[in-house]
DNA sequence: GTCTATACTTGGATAGAC
DNA sequence: GTCTATCCAAGTATAGAC
């Protein structure tokens, strides 16, 4: 709450009806992507979902797709903040591998990945749907870059492949374990998956110590 | 041609016009998977793109989504083909990752791997559709793990991740990497990856072999 | 058996009410 | 400024023509 309250632009008394509109509407988006997928996001269901006339949908964002970005917006803003929180009280690299795999569990689980999966799938028939998705999955990009720069450094690793392509395949990787744990019903295989990750680095993370111990004698 | 030429079950003399109509409405599903996407992919669209009535999409596949599921199915058995005999061709490791590295090339060039993409994101929504996504993909899953068993034979990998894993891994990382290069419009990070792979493979397998050697010395 | 014309339903979008 | 009633386009599905 207390998020933007009141005090629109209008400075109405009347407990500000329209961004409450807005609001419902925007978490109806992300409802929608979730349980109907993209094909049945549509402005009816949608405005079901939230309770209110389908013209709303049009009045506050002026088309479907809009809204839906407005909806991929707010889900990308809520789970960075809780990436980017878990990141920095992360102080080893195996830390922040294992607390990585608790929120991508939660992805899973609240229907986060799915959102971001039925955009970049519906986005692909339409060019200039697909240029705003891909501008909203950019900063994830960067940010897992900036994950394994984290990992990798001070490592012999760093050399071996570049992190900018190395975050590339994280987030392709994301995504394809949401689509194939969603479409088999079954989330184990990539949750097992990121567990065998997690110990991946922390062998990695033994092997470097080693070594930069025997450089240093 | 002469797949299944005349001679349907009615023994008509015309050209079995009927298997004809069939088979442009599953061309013609497929592309509009590829080109408008599951969400565009309507009757209408299909028949549109086929020249033929909507109705004829009802009368032979009873449903839309049963269209586009005899669509995702010749995708995927087109390519098995591809795939398989170009394993079999290949005679080391290297080899066998340089070969994969180029059909998928293929799949991204071509959209069938967009095919895939569409279906098993807008079959999320639908648990009758997903099963039978699941199950057109379950091959694909096992193709993959018999090509890693071949990639890791005797080598002490065999032993870091269960290939069962690996594999679910691979096909993960296909789909994820089909819908970033899609989205962007840019399939060169995925080809990169894939290259990366290849050089990998190679050096594993030279520090196998010298190992090998090393064990019967 | 094959196909077309058409009935019916749902979706996108806006003119006008409040 | 906010919202609803309503129009038109598109989608699914089938009754009946050939």
């Amino acid at each position: 709450m207390a998020k933007s309250g009141r005090a629109s632009r209008t400075g109405s008394a009347k407990a500000d009806t329209a961004s409450a509109t807005r609001q419902a509407l925007v978490d109806a988006a992300i409802e929608s992507l979730r349980f109907d997928g993209f094909a049945g996001a549509s402005a009816r269901a949608i405005a079901t979902r939230a309770g209110v006339n389908p013209g709303l949908v049009f009045y506050h964002f002026g088309s479907v797709a809009d809204l839906l970005l407005a909806g991929l917006a707010e889900v990308s803003q809520r789970r960075m903040a809780r990436y980017s929180a878990a990141v920095d009280a992360a102080t080893t690299p195996a830390q922040l591998v294992r607390v990585a795999t608790d929120i991508f569990r939660e992805d899973l689980d609240e229907g986060y990945a799915t959102v971001l999966v039925e955009m970049i799938a519906g986005a692909g028939a339409s060019p200039e749907l697909g240029a705003q998705v891909a501008a909203l999955i950019a900063p994830w990009r960067e940010f897992a870059q900036r994950a394994i720069e984290a990992i990798v450094a001070q490592s012999p690793l760093a050399a071996l492949v570049p992190v900018g392509d190395a975050a590339y395949a994280v987030v392709a990787l994301y995504l394809g374990l949401e689509m194939l744990s969603h479409v088999d019903g079954n989330r184990e295989p990539a949750l097992r998956l990121f567990d065998q990750a997690s110990q991946l680095v922390e062998v990695l993370g033994a092997l470097t110590a080693s070594s930069i111990r025997k450089d240093s004698q």
